[in-house]
Parts: structure tokens; C-alpha cells; sequence
DNA sequence: ATTGAAATTTTGATAACTCAAAATGCGACT
DNA sequence: AGTCGCATTTTGAGTTATCAAAATTTCAAT
């Protein structure tokens, strides 16, 4: 089989992350929602799964929607290891900020080498996660996705550390970064207000910060050791 | 204007470097000779052209060949730019081999953001070439190139610097290494001989090299100063 | 059961890039 | 000048990925 053309990997890395998304991992993602987050009008998503699918790389059920088969499941993690992975470098490395790589590496995942990639993975020290906090897939594509709290679900009043940021719109991580919510910070939840839509949140040793219930859903944690 | 495609900068790139092999700035490059070194037939290459004078980056005077005008010259150092930073910057910070970089970085010219390329300058501290000793054009796009004597054409028995190396090609690069032939070695041509064609080196410090002429050829070198 | 709205699929076009092979032009050599 | 050979261009077709808009299917609500 030749080699997935970038397009192609997008749309396994699209199915991979919806999958996710909507939990389950038999679930099929409906056609409208893969288009949208490629950015296709439906039908293209529709054309494309179907040549995905003659190359076993999903299974599609008509007006149904699309899930990924053994073989597109790992191509897709292997993507998603090249994204990360290149995310990670360009903070750590490039010295990027943590808000703009996101881009920089969707376009960069589909142009480095394997040996690239695992000059990378060396040089970071095997590394397990980005700088989003989200896990990074070993070379065979394996993964292990432990599973966090939000703030909207973990105890009040006690320390935890910032894991993972479920969003990399570049906007919303200049004003967590700002905020110095970034994953490894110690914080704790002070108070929670669902008629206000509200968290209010301390970073230790930074002053309070309030979020809005939308936002704090998607800041992950786990308790302190 | 729309931003290039990655085919028609790889379509500059290659007028841009047959140009300069050529010698000659406005001699025309024939279209078999871009063809070939675009690893594509000719007539693709004559209706590629075609679209690229429309756009105004290149003239084309049928049966006669092409050249770049201005602005393609300017987009083609630009590319020559993101190229030659990139490869230097996996060498010297990747730790990539000089030999396996050029394929490597030839995709990634293509990706990589002007953020990025800015940031990997600035990290080299604003390099003047690249690990073949290839210049390096500025973010305007111009580029001093030096002119240098070959091993052919230095004088004999006179100590002078390797500083540039004229072919990627992966195994000759491995070659030279393997024979500690790298832009700046202080080396010495100790002999040349017609009729054997060789050329016998000597790296300062290192056992004698002896190489065709062919190869001593794409070896240039500076007099010590 | 029927129907109506929403999602999905189909159809017909388009753009960018490519090849194979036929047609054409150009220059060199008698 | 004529013609031969080679480079170049043209022609016709294919691939991949896309959109717009028409046709179809599904499902929930009557």
C-alpha cells in the first residue's frame, strides 16, 4: 500500500479524534461532523470515506456515519504521535510558544520522516505527553489515555495539578497561559457557582482567577500525589 | 496573490539552481534539462511553465527555455532560504547526519511557517550557509554568493579550507565524511594527475584522500587567510 | 401510516498536476 | 535548400480532492 497522502491522514486523525470525543470507541462519527472538522462540505467527507474505506482503513455505514478499522485506528495514532511530538519539540526545543505550534505542526506531521520523529522522541527523552497535556502514541502506535477530572468535576478545596487542555484554539491558550494555567501547575478549585456559569480558580501562589463553566470543562486534573 | 503551491516552488528552486549551474543569470534553462532535474516529463513541464509566466514569476520563450523574472528569483531564494536553514538547523540541533538531511529538509522547506524559519535563524545566530556550504539568502530574499576555486583549480601545496561541497548526493556526503572532507577542514592538494584522473588531498592532520576528478570538482575551497 | 425536516448521498463540474504518445518546430549536416 | 534527428509542444486522458446543488434516505412527530 502506498503511502497515506496528507489528506488522507487528516481525515483518520479527524475520525481518531471524534471517536474520542464522543467516548466511545465503537461509536460511529456521523458524516456531518467529520466535515466539520475538516472544514468540507458534506459530501466531500462522504466520497473521501468511501475511498477510505475500499482500503480498509474504516468501516462506513451508510447515512450511518464512519469509524475506524484496527488499520486506520493505527495510522491515525501514528499521525497523532508525529503531531505531538513536533508540538512538544517546537515549545521545548524551538522555544515556540505554547499557542502557536498547534498549526505549525499540523503542517509539519505530514512532512517529517519516521527517522525524523524518532530523533525527535530521543532527544525529548521518550516524552509521554505535549504541551497540551495530551498523550503522546509510542512508536507502534499504542497509547495510554489515563482518565483526569475537570474542573468541573474534581473536589473543591484541594491542591491539584493542571493535566491536560482539551481545546487548542490559540486565543484560549494565551489567556490560560497568561493566567499561568498551564499543564503542571498546582491549582486548586475555591468555588463553583452554576447560576453564575462559573470556577473560580488559584494557581498556587497566583491570585484567583474565574472561568467561565464552558472553559473550566476543558482544564483537566489530577490529584497531588 | 495565493500563496505557491509546494510544486511550483519546487519548479522556482529548480530554474533558480539550473540557472546557476549554468552560469549565466538570463540564459534560458531548456525544458528537458528542468524536466529531468523535476523528475517529470517534458511536456508537464512546459504546461507548468506556462501557468508560471502567466503568474509572472518566469519568462518563456518557446523551444528556447526559461528563466525567472524578479519576483520568481525573489520566491526562489526564499525557498532556497527555508531549504538551507533547515537543513544547517537539523544538523546542528537535531543532530541529524549532513548526509540524510537534504531529503529530509527538501519537505519541510515546504511546511515550515515564516515564524518558524525566523526563530531557527535567529536560534543559529543569522547562519551565512548551510552545512554544504551552500549561502544562505536573507528574509529579502538576497544572498552573496562567494566565488571559490575547486580542488581542481587551487593552487598545489598550499593550505586552504574546504568551504563548499556542490552535490547532495546521500553517499557521496558519506563518503567525504567518512574521509573527514567537511566545509571547514583545512585540507591541502597535495597532487594532481591528468591521466590518471585523481587529485591526492590531504585533510590537515589526516591520512591522504585521493579522488577523481569528477569529485574534486564539487569540492570548493578558500585560500587561509 | 404519513409526512416533514434534517442529514446524507449523488451528480456534474472544476482545479491542479501528471503521463503517454502524436504532432510540430529547430538546427545541423549534407 | 532539403531532410533527419532531437527537443519541444500539443492533445487526450487520468488522478486526487474539492464544491454546489439536486436527489434520496432516515427518523421523529403527528
Amino acid at each position: 500500500m502506498a503511502l497515506p497522502s496528507s489528506t488522507v491522514e487528516n481525515y483518520l486523525k479527524a475520525i481518531y479524534q471524534a471517536q474520542a470525543a464522543q467516548g466511545g470507541e465503537h461509536r460511529l462519527v456521523p458524516m456531518g461532523r467529520l466535515a466539520g472538522a475538516l472544514g468540507v462540505v458534506p459530501g466531500t467527507a462522504t466520497t473521501m470515506v468511501k475511498t477510505l474505506a475500499e482500503s480498509g482503513l474504516v468501516d462506513y455505514e451508510p447515512y450511518a456515519g464512519v469509524r475506524l478499522t484496527a488499520a486506520g485506528e493505527k495510522l491515525a495514532a501514528l499521525v497523532l504521535r508525529r503531531h505531538r511530538l513536533m508540538e512538544l519539540f517546537l515549545v521545548q526545543v524551538v522555544g515556540m510558544s505554547w499557542a502557536e505550534v498547534h498549526d505549525e505542526a499540523e503542517r509539519l506531521e505530514h512532512a517529517a520522516s519516521d527517522r525524523l520523529i524518532e530523533r525527535i522522541d530521543a532527544m525529548l527523552g521518550r516524552p509521554a505527553s505535549d504541551p497540551h497535556g495530551d498523550p503522546i502514541p509510542d512508536s507502534t502506535g499504542s497509547m495510554v489515555t489515563p482518565e483526569y477530572q475537570t474542573l468541573l468535576t474534581c473536589p473543591l478545596g484541594r491542591p491539584v495539578v493542571l493535566t491536560r487542555v482539551t481545546d487548542q484554539d490559540a486565543a484560549f491558550l494565551r489567556f490560560l497561559e497568561s493566567s499561568g494555567l498551564k499543564p503542571g501547575q498546582a491549582i486548586e478549585v475555591e468555588a463553583r457557582n452554576a447560576a453564575a456559569d462559573h470556577v473560580v480558580v488559584r494557581g498556587k501562589g497566583q491570585r484567583r482567577i474565574v472561568i467561565g463553566m464552558r472553559a473550566a470543562a476543558k482544564l483537566q486534573v489530577a490529584p497531588v500525589a
